[in-house]
Order: C-alpha cells, then sequence, then structure tokens
DNA sequence: TAAATTTCTTAAACTACTTTAATTTTTTTT
DNA sequence: AAAAAAAATTAAAGTAGTTTAAGAAATTTA
C-alpha cells in the first residue's frame, strides 16, 4: 500500500484488511521547504508521519535563541506529543525544511483507532516505548560527550542527514554554535 | 492498602478488589545504603517502586566518570526500563543514597497483569508518556539554560533533595564538577 | 569519641566553547 | 545571469566551566 502500512508491518503482525482500515484515517498534506506545520501556543491537533522530506522541532529559550530539539525524516513519526495527548497549547514549532509531505491524523481519528483497532494500541505502545528510550539516550550523551564527540554521534545516528541540512541547524541540536562547529569540522 | 495503591488510584479509575489483585504481585525489598540494586551488564528482572528512600540511577562514560542520570524517591518508579523491556542486559547502575524500601514486580509477574489486567495497561501507558514527556523537557532545560539555571531548576524540580543527597550526585547529575556548583552556591 | 574517610570549599591556572565582526561561499530570488 | 540574502569560515577576545591541589568541614567507622 504505502510507506506507513510498511513502517506498522515491521513493528507488529496485522492482517491487510485490518491495516487498510487503520491506514485510512490519515490525510496526506505537502508542506513547502520553510513551512511551518506547528506554531508554539496554538493546538495540536495532528501528528504526522513523514513520506518524504524532512523537518525539524525548536523551541526558543528566555532570551529569544532558537534550540533545535530533533529533526525528523522519512518513515519517522513528529508532533509536539505533549500537546497533542494533553491537549494543552503546543510549546514547540515544527518547520519543514524541505518540501515535506506527511500523512497526518486528528487527535478524533487517533482516539478512534485506539479504541477500535488493538494492533493500532500495540503499535503506538512501541513507538512511544522507543522514543523514551532514545531521548533517555540522547540525555545520556549530553552528559558523557563533548561537542566534538556529540558531533561525530550525529552523523552516526542521522546518516546522510548533514547533506540535506544546514550546518546552523546542526549546531542548534548540538547545543553550540555554528562557527564553533565549523571550528570542529576544520579540525577533523 | 498501600502507596502504591494509592498512586494507582490517583491515576486510573479502578475497583479496590481489581487493585487488590494487582498490588498481589509486588514484593518488599529493603535495600541498605549505598547497596547496588542493579549493576551494568547484569539482567534486570525487576522494576521498582519506592516506599521510602531515594535512589540514582549513573552510568560510567568511556574516561570511567560516573554520571547520574536521575534519581528516584518515594513513589516514583524506576529501573533500567531498556533492559527490562528488552531483555538485553543492562547499561545503568542503580545504587541507594539511603535505606531504601521497593515494592518489586519480576518480568514475568509484569506481562501477567498486562495480559490480565486491562487497568494496569492503562496505568503503565501514562506512566510511560510522562517518562517520555519528563525526558524530553529534561533535553530542552540541557539546550536552553546554563548550569546555574538548571541547579535551580533541580531546586524546583527536586524540592528537599538536596537536603539528601550529596552535592557531588547533585553536580553529576547537572552535568559540571562539584567544586563548579559549590561556586555556583556561594555566588547566590 | 577518636580516627579515618568522604565531602565541601577556595583559588589559581587552564580549556572548551561563545561572542563579535569581517570576509567568502552558497543558495535563493528576481 | 545578476542581485540579494543566507550560510559558512576565520580569527581574536572573552567567559563558563574544568582541573589541580590543598585545607576545612562533615560523616562514617572503629
Amino acid at each position: 500500500m504505502n510507506q506507513l502500512s510498511d513502517h506498522i508491518k515491521s513493528i507488529i503482525s496485522i492482517s491487510d484488511s485490518r491495516l487498510e482500515l487503520l491506514c485510512d484515517k490519515f490525510d496526506e498534506n505537502t508542506f513547502s521547504k520553510k513551512e511551518h506545520l506547528l506554531q508554539a501556543k496554538s493546538k495540536t491537533h495532528e501528528v504526522h508521519f513523514i513520506l518524504s522530506g524532512c523537518v525539524r522541532t525548536y523551541i526558543y529559550d528566555l532570551n529569544g535563541v532558537e534550540h533545535n530539539i530533533t529533526f525528523a525524516l522519512e518513515n519517522w513519526w513528529f508532533g509536539d506529543l505533549q500537546s497533542f495527548i494533553n491537549k494543552t497549547p503546543a510549546s514547540f514549532y515544527i518547520q519543514a525544511l524541505e518540501e515535506t509531505t506527511v500523512l497526518s491524523i486528528s487527535r478524533r481519528d487517533w482516539d478512534k483507532l485506539l479504541n477500535e483497532n488493538p494492533e493500532f494500541v500495540v503499535y503506538t505502545r512501541i513507538l512511544f516505548r522507543n522514543t523514551m528510550f532514545s531521548h533517555e539516550n540522547r540525555i545520556l550523551q549530553n552528559l558523557s560527550y563533548t561537542a566534538g564527540e556529540r558531533y561525530l554521534h550525529f552523523l552516526q545516528d542521522y546518516p546522510n542527514l548533514s547533506q540535506r541540512i544546514s550546518q546552523k541547524h546542526i549546531a542548534s541540536y548540538l547545543g553550540i554554535t555554528p562557527e564553533f562547529l565549523s571550528m570542529l569540522r576544520r579540525k577533523k
């Protein structure tokens, strides 16, 4: 069918007919480069699965400085989950870094799927768990590694992404300035 | 009944009889101060709920330096979840910082509860979700704040804990040296 | 309660990273 | 293809946090 159904089948076992029912709830949307999918303080009505393209999730700190929290690429889920789940105003901004096509699901349909489709319950449980584990690993990487080491890990964790996005976004993700990242790259 | 049943009732609605069935699966254990509840590379057979006391979860980096990842106090769950869920060797060490009494549940009983007790499914889903959100918030705090600001947040996030554990453990959690934390405290 | 051990503090020298600012390169727009 | 805008590089000066080392205070052990 499509990339989403492939992704679901790679994580849980589900019959094709049930899978079709599930995938039916998603709408395809395309966002142009630099377009915002979400602004902080607005309500998050949807979460998204990327078919093609790439987005960044970021915040502003108290000094008005942007910080990239995460990137999402093909076959990844993204959204402001805290806002989506708790129905609170978003604290994140989400912006397309390339022309990006996503499958989106509304909170209403999400809840419907959870009620009607036990496979979806298992699938999302595993997704959330994996997200939790990757957050945990990122916290301990931040504690253990210098900026230079974190950059090398980034290159491994997100292969090819460094060719697709600007270095200032990578620097922001690593928690350093673009100037310092530039210096690290020269030294390597 | 006990603190665990109070905690469960504060998060989901469940009848007292079903709650009793659920709480039946837990064993009470006490660990003395400095005792290890888990060593990295061993298998994690249990997760724990703290009745009294306090523990720290930590790792060693490649240079052999310890880093505290998190603390857990009364009415908190803890364990190496990645190891527990994926049945992989632990990557964390867990040590009691005070004499600590916990309720423990084995992986076998955990799975049984998930199969037999839909309330437990909901309860753990919410627990994991909240853990994911707090990890997310910690990542963005690390990106946005200086060490001094992170220390102030720590005092808010873990009230009273600073009186119970040594400063070197707080410094390790914040990702700074004890000497620098000492200097920050003097300046305040 | 004395001795031993661990933790905390202080300070000076050092390093990883930031800031500022100017120049070059790349990308986007017209 | 030219002009404009954004991103990357370089370098010098500055700052947040580390390292080392020594003494003081607190805690643990005997």
